[in-house]
DNA sequence: GTCTATAATTTGATAGAC
DNA sequence: GTCTATCAAATTATAGAC
């Protein structure tokens, strides 16, 4: 059983500073300084930035799909990944990662960029399945554009709430 | 009649780096190269980067203000403030300003979160006003979140269509 | 794996000539 | 208003010792 994995918070830490301020808004010195080591170990475990952000694209697609269970109905699926952004706002204080760097898609690295594709299409195809059973009037894409930008104004304007009220419209018009 | 006003091609300059990469995704220089003249000069015209993402933000809004009519039901104003992200997505190419500088919202100096604010509180004023005549279940919250995670979803996901979608439901569950 | 050292470039910003 | 010149700091990244 490895130690507490220098490659883990390294990877926690690039999380945390891109989730606030984007592929742009951090250095491996942030990075460095978060975990305790020299700017050039970090180039060790990830050799570019390139990779290190696309590593932590891939981990937070995949963190957020092991939260998902098998959703009952659409409302059900809504409601799960409605708590997966519920959580960024509140327990994480935190943007969307995959909103964030979707929005600077156009100037961050391909891999990065497909990465964060990646993201949302897990999550769209994990509503569009629960669709299946009962065909709604409010689309999946519908549903998560809605949640990305109630994360972007709720923080912005400083209102959990914005959030809620959102989520209780999305829940309403699907259910 | 002044020229062609430097100050306003800085701003144009600014306005479409910050819309492709976010407050830290640009340069004086890159701006100084777009309009012509060196980097020291754009600081005469702002300057701090603060300052001119600023000035950037507060033109912005008022750009999108003027293309707003004064609205006859909650669904022309759903239609018309979904024109304004149609034409970003589809004529400019580009994100919303405070779409991404809002999800950067906690990187950003004070005076740019406050302009991205103040942008967000004007439309979300404009939809407002048009809902008093007409309750509805979708609310202005909801409708402008849609929209700024749609623009994301489109320009990330390389489909326009996403955005046509969703003010699709939009339109449906307001009206 | 982590370090020191460093390279090569870029960054935001200033001083002062024209 | 724009320039040259410059600064101090930060950036991504590499080489090589330990």
């Amino acid at each position: 059983m490895p130690e507490p994995a220098m490659r883990d918070r390294i990877l926690e830490s690039a999380e945390r500073r891109a989730r606030s301020g984007g592929y742009h808004g951090f250095s491996f010195r942030d990075v460095a300084q978060d975990v305790g080591i020299k700017s050039a170990s970090v180039h060790y475990h990830f050799p570019t930035k390139a990779d290190l952000v696309e590593a932590v694209a891939h981990r937070y697609t995949e963190r957020a799909q092991a939260k998902l269970a098998t959703p009952r109905t659409a409302a059900d699926a809504v409601s799960q990944v409605a708590a997966l952004f519920r959580a960024a706002l509140v327990e994480d204080d935190q943007m969307c990662l995959c909103g964030l760097l979707g929005a600077e898609s156009g100037t961050v690295p391909d891999g990065v960029a497909a990465g964060t594709a990646a993201y949302f299409r897990m999550l769209l195809d994990y509503l569009a399945d629960a669709w299946s059973d009962k065909p709604s009037a409010t689309r999946p894409e519908t549903v998560l554009s809605a949640l990305e930008g109630a994360l972007i104004l709720a923080r912005c304007l400083g209102d959990t709430m914005i959030l809620d009220a959102v989520v209780e419209d999305l829940c309403r018009t699907v259910g």
